[in-house]
DNA sequence: CGTCCTCGAGTTCC
DNA sequence: CTCGAGGACG
């Protein structure tokens, strides 16, 4: 007795329509029906297998949640070997790369097929007669591995091609990958489970798609697009024309494809992907450039290992792993106590990277760097450097977990940690040649008493020789004490007694800045210089008066009284007034009534001025500028490659302005 | 007392 | 830029 075809029939019904919605939901980006109903053709279609074993297909759907775990992988060979493609990072490897194909094809122009290059990993599917019956790994390119289990879990994958595919064997070629916010979301999972965390989604994907059990990989969310077959069919010709057929026949191929002619053309996509780049879901290392014309490509022929007409053009790397070869600690002018990783040079956004921030204590243990470790480094907010991980497997034996100096490392100070605080200071004071010189530094830095020239090489010889202590001991320089420097010739000592002069003549704000009173910062001096109008008021304030400024609390108000009641602070200010330091007493601009007042917060870098300059027109007219978006900010004034701010703005409905709307509005308002 | 907003401080590389 | 912490405000 068969199975009634009743049965045969509403399995076959089931199972093209659960491929409809995956294919709706991953590949269309556009879902029709709710998960709940997903689910239940799916247990039904299981339940029907479950009752009818004979009824079971190699391209049902229900293979997507895996299947039994296997010991390991077998070795398939490449029908077409996996090439890999050469790497150019620069517009000249470009042009160059351009020129040689013209030159091999003699022709003066070459129609280029354009895609975005995927961080992921490359694999192989095969269907015959419109079925996947395999899918394997790059590995060396001749042979990887059969990881079809697997592949047959990624919802993205067509089991079953459509008719219009042909019958016989056809190979497909693409990359498996995890968008990031799914990757986000696993590792929060990882993280609530307690397993271990995914260092990025590449390693992620990775780690996925060579698990030997296939209902692991199931949970993951990978993802694949296409780019290319082993053999085109001979009917088609251009690289174009195989992704439109691969799109036709339910693959996900890249949206961002285009079509470019010429070196200018393929750097013009280049840049448009970079500047889309932070918006795309997914991970990508550069652009991919290939010849158009199918039978020009076989023309072309390969160099080596590589296809000579098609080229990976690179960004520069977001994140390298490199090897923590020491780790130092700096102290600041406060006293703190910062970890300082030095890093095998490492070339990560486009600079050479060799040290890195660790912050603190605290965060140092969560992320338990070592000496020998290697590590991720990312440049954080396209500058900073920034450890973000360490490779625990690859930790050599024998290391120690890092602790901070009971000494300070400049003077031998003990060091302090209050528990409420994160960071360690050195309780030297002044006595501590490391926190004079930041002292020095801070005095003479743009914001505070603008001394040009004077930086932290001057600062260190200046100090190591014994010849300046205090900033009122900068004004006593003269070009002899200074011409018995080392590398200090007679132009650069005249020019910095020059600077030195110059900054004779400050304000009010600008002088207590640069005293480098604790927790008084740029803003808070320049409300306590409003204030007060007369640093003398400003001394003789008790905390009391001193919490009436704005902004101003117990807190600060202790660290301002305690530093006007410390002897040695009073001396050096009263040097510097003998020195000839003097400033324009009285407050400033005029506080602006209430209400009136607007926020600009500024970020990226404008076309025509500095972010400095336009601050300063903001605060001429007496409006305020803020470092970070948020529900109070009137406008942010975006430059180019502007980022978190931007996006921040765009959330919260904030007026986003460029330059020139920003000179309009900052004319037009009081 | 909790939450939101700013400010201060520290940091890298060219 | 990011983090931590001080201050304002409900």
């Amino acid at each position: 007795m068969g199975t009634s075809s009743a049965v045969r029939k509403e399995a076959e019904a089931l199972r093209r329509e659960i491929e409809e919605h995956n294919r709706r939901y991953y590949v269309l980006d556009d879902p029709s029906i709710p998960d709940a109903e997903y689910d239940r053709l799916f247990r039904r279609l299981q339940e029907i297998e479950a009752l009818h074993p004979e009824l079971m297909s190699e391209d049902s759907p229900t293979h997507r949640v895996g299947g039994n775990p296997v010991s390991e992988f077998s070795e398939v060979r490449h029908r077409t070997p996996m090439l890999s493609l050469s790497n150019a990072f620069s517009p000249e490897e470009i042009e160059a790369f351009d020129e040689r194909i013209r030159k091999a094809l003699d022709v003066d122009r070459v129609a280029y097929s354009v895609e975005p290059k995927f961080d992921g990993l490359a694999v192989s599917l095969t269907y015959r007669d419109g079925v996947f019956i395999q899918g394997a790994t790059r590995g060396d390119g001749a042979t990887g591995e059969d990881v079809s289990a697997n592949l047959r879990t990624v919802r993205s994958i067509p089991l079953r091609l459509p008719r219009d595919a042909g019958s016989g064997d056809l190979e497909v070629r693409g990359e498996v990958l995890m968008f990031l916010a799914d990757f986000e979301k696993l590792n929060h999972r990882q993280r609530a489970a307690g397993a271990k965390e995914f260092v990025n989604p590449r390693n992620a994907a990775a780690g996925s798609l060579r698990q030997l059990d296939s209902r692991i990989t199931a949970q993951r969310p990978l993802r694949f697009f296409a780019y290319g077959v082993g053999t085109p069919d001979p009917a088609w010709r251009t690289h174009s024309e195989v992704l439109d057929r691969l799109s036709g026949f339910g693959f996900p191929v890249a949206g961002e494809r285009e079509s470019a002619s010429g070196a200018s053309g393929l750097m013009a996509y280049f840049n448009k992907v970079g500047a889309l780049r932070d918006r795309l879901p997914y991970a990508i290392d550069g652009v991919v450039y290939k010849v158009d014309r199918l039978d020009w490509q076989q023309a072309l022929g390969f160099i080596s290992r590589a296809p000579r007409f098609a080229i990976a053009h690179k960004f520069p790397a977001q994140e390298e792993l490199t090897e923590v070869v020491g780790i130092d600690v700096q102290v600041g002018r406060t006293g703190a106590l910062t970890p300082v990783a030095r890093l095998k040079p490492v070339f990560v956004g486009g600079v050479t990277v060799t040290n890195a921030t660790l912050h603190n204590e605290d965060e140092l243990r969560r992320k338990d760097v070592r000496v020998g470790d290697t590590v991720v480094v990312r440049r954080a907010g396209d500058v900073i450097p920034e450890v973000v991980s360490v490779l625990h497997d690859r930790r050599p034996g024998g290391t120690t977990p890092f602790s901070m100096p009971v000494a300070c490392p400049a003077c031998g100070s003990a060091v302090t940690k209050s528990p409420d605080e994160a960071v360690a200071r050195c309780s030297g004071g002044l006595f501590c040649p490391a926190q004079r010189k930041q002292a020095l530094l801070h005095f003479a830095s743009r914001r505070a008493m603008d001394i040009e020239g004077l930086g932290e090489k001057l600062v260190d010889q200046l100090v190591d020789a014994g010849v300046v202590d205090t900033p009122a001991d900068l004004y006593g320089l003269d070009i002899a004490t200074l011409s018995r420097l080392d590398r200090m010739a007679e132009k650069s000592a005249s020019n910095l007694l020059a600077a030195l002069e110059k900054s004779r003549h400050a304000t009010l704000q600008r002088f207590v800045y640069a005293l480098g009173i604790r927790n008084v910062g740029e803003s808070t001096a320049r409300d306590l210089a409003m204030h007060f109008g007369s640093l003398g008021r400003m001394m003789a304030a008790s905390t009391e008066e001193l919490e009436s400024v704005p902004d101003v609390g117990p807190i600060v108000a202790k660290s301002i009284r305690q530093f006007f009641d410390e002897p040695h602070n009073l001396q050096v200010i009263d040097e510097l007034r003998r020195a000839g330091v003097a400033w324009v007493e009285g407050g400033g601009r005029p506080a602006r009534e209430p209400g009136k007042s607007k926020t600009f917060v500024l970020t990226g870098t404008l076309p025509t001025m500095t972010r400095d300059e336009a601050r300063a027109m903001i605060e001429a007219k007496g409006h305020k500028v803020a470092g970070s978006v948020s529900k109070k900010t009137d406008f942010l004034v975006a430059g180019e490659d502007s980022g978190s701010k931007l996006s921040k703005a765009r959330e919260l409905g904030v007026t986003v302005l460029d330059e020139g709307e920003f000179l309009k509005i900052i004319k037009a308002l009081e």
